[in-house]
DNA sequence: TGATTTCATAGAAAAATCTTATACTATGAC
DNA sequence: GTCATAGTATAAGATTTTTCTATGAAATCA
C-alpha cells in the first residue's frame, strides 16, 4: 500500500516544502524541474490528497502537506542518523567488542593492541576480561563474548580456533651469569631454585618432563598461579623461571632477562572465536590484528 | 549518501530477516529470488558492509544486520503510520475543523449538519464557536477559523465570501388566524405587536422599511439580540416576528408557523473560508455540505 | 502589451528493477 | 560416493520507472 513511497519522494517533497517551489527545489537537488513536478504529482496520487493548491503561480501547502512534512522529517532524519552509525560501522569507528583474554596475554600482550586499536575509535566500546582459559572456552562457546584469547583447547563444533605455536624462555637476572648465554640447556638448571606453575598446567608439566629427560633435577621453590609474580621473583634473584613465550615477548622488566631453552618447550595459544555467529565487523578487524601479531611472534622466535 | 536507500529495500531486508532465507522472503514479498538476491546484494554495497554470511546454505545475519533491522523497523512502522495517517486525511475520517457561525445558524442549522458529518468519521474534531457576524468576519481573516457562517460581509481580499440570498418569513403563533393565510402582506400586520431585532441589523432595517413604504405602522413591541427568544414569544402570542429564512426553515417548534411576507424581504448570508490559505479536504467537504443546503434552502424558498 | 517566471504535459532517452535461465554449493538419502 | 533437493549467485533480456528536452499555459511585473 505504501510500498511505493520513496526515500526519493520524501527527499524533493521536503525540499519543495523548505524553498515552496518546484523550480528552486529542482535547482537544489540537481534535478529538473518536470523531474521534481512528477515526482509531486506521484506522491500526491499515491497519498490520495492534494500537497499543494497553486496560488496565483505560486505554490502553497494544504494543512495536509504540513502535517506530512512533520512526518516526512521525523523518518528522514532517523534514516540520516542510520546511515551515519552504519558508515561508523563499516569503517569501524563504532561498535562494542567483548574480548576474554588469559592472565599471560592481560597483562600487556592485548591491552598494548587494544590501545592502538581504539586510539583512532572513539565511539568504540570494549569489554576486556581476565579468566582461566578452560573459562574462556565457555565464554566463547556461550556466545557471551566476540574474541578470546587462551591455551588451545580441545576442538569444539561451537568454537572457532586458531592455534599458534610459541616457544617458552628462561627468565633469569639480569646480573646473572647465565643472562650472558645465548640460550640455556636444560641441565644449566639442574637443582637450580626455580619458580613454575601450579603442576597440572602445561608449561609445567612439559618442563618437569624436560629436566626428567635430561637427567636434571627439577626444583621447585615456589609454585604461581600467573608468571607475573614469578617474573618478579626472578627480578629480585629468588629463583628462575620457564616462562611462556608470550610472557617473555611482551615483559618490558630491565632486571630480568629471556633466554631460550634447549631443548625447547613449545606452548600453544589459541585465538577464539564463536561459531554459528559472523563476527561484527570491528571483532574481524580485531581478531585480524591479534593474528598478525601472534604469527610474528611465533617466526620472530623459530627464526631466532 | 543515503538517499539511494529505498523503502522497497527495507521492506525487503526486514522480510529477509524475518524468514531468513532469501527465496522465502521473495516468495512473501511475490517477487523471484533473483530480485531479492540482488537487492540485498546492492544494500550491503550501499551499506558498505555485509549483512549476511553463508555459513553451510544457511543465511546467518551479522551483528550489523540486527541493529540495522532495528532502525529498519523504527523507520517503517513510522511510514506505515503516518501512511495510515495521510490515507485517514483522504478518506476525510481523521482531521480537525474550526467552524465560527452567526446566531442564526448556531442553534439547528450547523448542529444539524455537523452531527450528520461526524457520524461516520470519529477521529474528527470539531471546534464550533457562535459569535456576531462582525467577528465572524476577522475570526477568518485571520485564519483562525476554516469556515464561517454570517451575514455576507463587504468584500475583503483575505475572505472568500460565497453569498446566498434567503427570503424573511413571519413568525405567528399556530392558533392565529393568519397562520391560516398561505403568505402575509405587510398591511396586516400594520399596529400588530412585533418582536425585531436591535435598529442596526439589516433585517430589522429591511422591516421597518418595508412598512413604512407600505403605509403600515411597525409596532415594535420586544426588541431581541437573536431570534431565538423571539420565536419563543411569538408561541405565546405575545406579538409576531420578521425572521431569517435560516431561523424560519430549521425552526422545529409546532407552535409557531412561518409564512411568506409580501412583499418579500431578503437576507444575505455567506460562506465564508480565509484567501491566500488551501483548505484541508475536511473543510472543503464541509463546505460543500453547507453549500448543499444552503443552495437547497433558497431554492425551495424562490420556488415556493 | 511584452518580457519573465513558474508549473504542467508529452515524447524520448536513460536508469533501475524484475524475470527467466543457469550455475554453484551444501545437505540428506541411498 | 552418487544422486536428488534446496538455497543462493550471476548473466542476459524485458519491463517499468525515472529523468531529460522541448513546449505550452497561466500569472506577475515592468
Amino acid at each position: 500500500m505504501f510500498s511505493n513511497l520513496t526515500i526519493r519522494q520524501l527527499l524533493t517533497f521536503r525540499e519543495v516544502m523548505r524553498s515552496n517551489s518546484i523550480t528552486q527545489a529542482s535547482r537544489a537537488l540537481g534535478r529538473t524541474q518536470p523531474a521534481v513536478s512528477a515526482l509531486i504529482a506521484t506522491l500526491e496520487k499515491q497519498l490520495a490528497l492534494p500537497l499543494f493548491v497553486r496560488d496565483r503561480g505560486a505554490l502553497v501547502p494544504t494543512p495536509e502537506a504540513h502535517y506530512f512534512l512533520e512526518e516526512t522529517n521525523a523518518v528522514l532524519e532517523r534514516m540520516e542518523r542510520t546511515a551515519q552509525t552504519m558508515s561508523e560501522f563499516s569503517k569501524l569507528e563504532r561498535g562494542s567488542l567483548r574480548i576474554a583474554c588469559y592472565p599471560a596475554g592481560s597483562s600487556c600482550f592485548v591491552p598494548h593492541l587494544l590501545s592502538e586499536f581504539v586510539a583512532q575509535r572513539p565511539d568504540v566500546h570494549i569489554d576486556f576480561m581476565t579468566r582461566a582459559s578452560q573459562v574462556i572456552e565457555d565464554l566463547i562457546a556461550s556466545q557471551e563474548f566476540d574474541i578470546g584469547l587462551a591455551i588451545t583447547p580441545e576442538e569444539r563444533s561451537s568454537i572457532l580456533v586458531e592455534s599458534f605455536t610459541l616457544e617458552c624462555f628462561v627468565a633469569v637476572p639480569a646480573d646473572d651469569p647465565l643472562a650472558n648465554e645465548k640460550s640455556i640447556h636444560v641441565p644449566q638448571l639442574s637443582g637450580v631454585p626455580m619458580a613454575a606453575l601450579y603442576e597440572e598446567h602445561d608449561i609445567a608439566k612439559s618442563s618437569e618432563k624436560a629436566f626428567a629427560d635430561s637427567g636434571a633435577v627439577f626444583n621447585r621453590r615456589f609454585t604461581v598461579r600467573t608468571f607475573l609474580p614469578a617474573i618478579e621473583l626472578v627480578r629480585s634473584g629468588a629463583c628462575f623461571a620457564i616462562v611462556d613465550g608470550l610472557t617473555a615477548k611482551t615483559t618490558r622488566n630491565p632486571g630480568v632477562a629471556f633466554r631460550r631453552l634447549v631443548p625447547e618447550i613449545n606452548n600453544n595459544i589459541a585465538l577464539l572465536r564463536p561459531a554459528h555467529r559472523p563476527p561484527s565487523l570491528l571483532a574481524e578487524a580485531f581478531a585480524d590484528s591479534l593474528r598478525t601479531h601472534l604469527v610474528e611472534i611465533a617466526q620472530a622466535q623459530s627464526t631466532a
